[in-house]
DNA sequence: TTGTGCGACACCACGACAGA
DNA sequence: TCTGTCGTGGTGTCGCACAA
């Protein structure tokens, strides 16, 4: 393997020259330029990691702490992993993929152990006990939602509260006066993961302010769940015509469930799912939606950490930032003006 | 004064070795 | 056996020298 002492020879100059040729950090001739980066080509040369982490005391490895659980939609956060996977390697960094298993232990020692220059945190609850382990581990780190405290990290998020909103306001304008919100399943707001409380905190408040009549119900996501979701509000409520879903598993199973009771969509009943825009588009019919852009929140999540790194490396004080990206309604088939009457409605459970 | 290149040294964890 | 010291690895960067 060759070393930057092996190019310098083949180059005939030194190795701290071949280290200014590469990291542009000082100018250098155009011919020694040349020179070195034909002797990097011909030796096929590419910095030792370890030596370079230990040299700059930065590792160039940022680390993302991703949820593998049963209760998340995983190509969401695939999506996400791969833009700040992306985004970072435009900066000459590398993500090292950290599981959430050991919870607060597992990012405090990626924090202290030097084996990254930053962590970027995924699926923040709102009283996420790994915030402060992260805050006293000193380390630079960018969350991936919003927790109860920010203060000392940078965070970005889909503006939830914003998506909730939008889409009682859509149930609205169509003329919808009884709706249904069909959340995750209980666990995830026992947990209180921020994305589904502000989600739901947001749609709530503006059903109030449209005066539209409500219920939220949390749903497993399996079929079996689902109807008995819907079983559920529609006891509770038969005059339902609304519905909108956060769970991206109950999509399915709930369109399914509606047609055969005899409220087929958008004639019936109509359905707003807050989803990412390919999965509304896979289902038929397909579904008007709330949606943010995951490889955006990703882009912003990295960008954010390098302006962290960069201002610890001028020894300033890192500016917390706080980014909400807003949402974006796209009206497709499965939501319409209300008023139809259900056909045949039947029992779904 | 500016551009360019070089030597020296620090970085840190670990193993090898010497001395108590 | 324990403790302390030194050398090792490859790279990045500072300070200096030299030429134009």
């Amino acid at each position: 393997m060759a070393t930057i002492a092996d190019v310098a020879r083949h180059a005939g100059v030194s190795s701290s020259t071949v280290s200014y040729v590469l990291n542009g950090k000082r100018p250098i001739s155009e011919e020694t330029r040349r020179r070195v980066r034909r002797s990097v080509a011909a030796l096929g040369y590419h910095p030792n990691a370890g030596a370079r982490a230990l040299a700059g005391r930065r590792s160039h490895i940022i680390a993302l702490v991703v949820p593998l659980r049963t209760d998340v939609y995983v190509p969401v956060m695939m999506e996400i992993a791969v833009s700040v996977t992306t985004a970072a390697r435009r900066h000459g960094y590398d993500v090292l993929l950290v599981t959430n298993d050991e919870g607060p232990a597992g990012v405090r020692r990626v924090a202290t152990s030097g084996l990254a220059d930053g962590v970027i945190l995924m699926d923040v609850e709102l009283g996420d006990k790994r915030v402060p382990a992260l805050r006293a581990a000193g380390t630079q780190a960018v969350l991936i939602g919003l927790p109860d405290d920010p203060l000392g990290l940078s965070c970005v998020d889909h503006d939830f509260a914003a998506a909730g909103a939008l889409s009682a306001d859509d149930l609205a304008d169509l003329g919808h006066r009884d709706v249904a919100f069909i959340g995750y399943e209980p666990g995830v707001y026992a947990r209180h993961a921020g994305y589904a409380e502000r989600t739901l905190a947001g749609f709530r408040e503006r059903a109030q302010l449209r005066g539209l009549r409500f219920l939220h119900r949390p749903c497993e996501g399996t079929y079996e769940g689902t109807a008995g979701t819907l079983a559920r509000i529609l006891a509770d409520r038969p005059e339902t015509t609304g519905f909108v879903v956060q769970n991206e598993r109950a999509i399915g199973p709930l369109l399914s469930l509606l047609r055969s009771g005899g409220r087929p969509v958008p004639e019936a009943a109509s359905v707003v799912a807050l989803c990412p825009d390919r999965l509304a588009e896979q289902h038929s019919p397909a579904l008007t939606s709330v949606s943010g852009s995951a490889q955006e929140l990703g882009r912003v999540a990295v960008e954010q950490m390098m302006s962290r790194l960069a201002a610890a490396q001028r020894q300033e004080q890192p500016v917390d930032e706080r980014v909400l990206l807003p949402p974006v309604l796209t009206e497709r088939q499965s939501s319409g003006p209300a008023g139809a009457t259900p056909s045949n409605a039947k029992d779904p459970s």
